[in-house]
DNA sequence: CAGAGATAAGTGCGTAGACAACTACTTGTC
DNA sequence: GACAAGTAGTTGTCTACGCACTTATCTCTG
């Protein structure tokens, strides 16, 4: 470990540490814990899915949100909300999916100014080759981290953050 | 909206929605919550920070840290743990930080390998002028969101969160 | 104390995604 | 029913960052 501690105290001129009381109060660690936990969950569950497949946590997103959605199909812009990327990123990010055959543009119905995409069958069979190693890794790096409850109660404190910043 | 609703009942001949039963089950949707809510925290703040000031928020957290680190001081090494950074990422983060004259690399007094990083005087004042709008973004798209209580729970799950996957 | 392995930091390269501008279509309002 | 305003999606451009590699230094083991 360094020295650190050897070196002279506050020689600054302008605001020293007082200045920054503020930043241990409860409320902006409680975010520091958020931010930090939520970053290296999400980077290691990413490392986790490129080892073993080929897909960023972005695409398996995608993959995820047509599943759920009905008759595995939904529109670009409501894929993009959810995902909270710009329309522009998705665009690409559609790009890339579809010339990988697992999902699939087709015309809208009724609105000729888009698009209605659909998880294709190789789609969904990629996924479902994907899905066991994903859930491991949230077992091992989130679900078995925590309980019942405090799964529970992070799940409904998280779902008002996401509903008031909708 | 659109006619989705009149298409017909699963045409599909591989996996259908029946495949995917999993993907609703609580812990899962825990995941979301929490993927979905900081993602979307985060790009608000982003939006209210480059709105008001010219800085980004990984800009905005290394000088946080620094803050908050003895004499203002730290390695690269550490920061780039702390912002779940590469190394290399962490490089060019500190180039441009202290291009604009907030931070300033020193050679590490024992360790030649290395530096530590001071937070300037014009850091500080610059991370001073910044803090109050941001307080304010967090105040409006966060701490308002829960009650006290909620607060200190999520601090602490993060926290245990965080800690598993150091 | 020699040499192997670990660690600090920087660099070239590739890429995902933000931003802003644009086209095409839709939905109001008078 | 025409025109203004809003919305869906794409594209050019730019930048932050990850990855893999390199160099310099440290630390541990025999």
């Amino acid at each position: 470990m360094g020295s650190l501690a050897t070196m002279d105290d506050e020689d600054e001129s302008a605001p020293t540490a007082e200045t920054f009381e503020g930043l241990r109060s409860p409320r902006l660690v409680a975010f520091g814990h958020l931010l930090e936990g939520s970053q290296r969950l999400l980077a290691l569950l990413e490392a986790d899915l490129k080892a073993s497949t080929a897909m960023s946590t972005s695409e398996l997103e995608v993959l995820l949100r047509l599943a759920n959605s009905p008759h595995h199909r939904a529109r670009p812009s409501e894929l993009a909300d959810q995902c909270v990327m710009t329309s522009g990123g998705t665009t690409r990010l559609l790009d890339r999916l579809e010339s990988q055959g697992v999902i699939q543009r087709e015309p809208h119905p009724t609105d000729r100014r888009g698009f209605v995409v659909r998880l294709t069958d190789d789609g969904a069979e990629r996924l479902a080759s994907v899905l066991p190693g994903h859930f491991d890794s949230l077992e091992r790096l989130f679900w078995s981290v925590l309980s019942d409850e405090e799964l529970q109660s992070l799940s409904d404190i998280m779902r008002k953050v996401r509903d008031a910043n909708r």
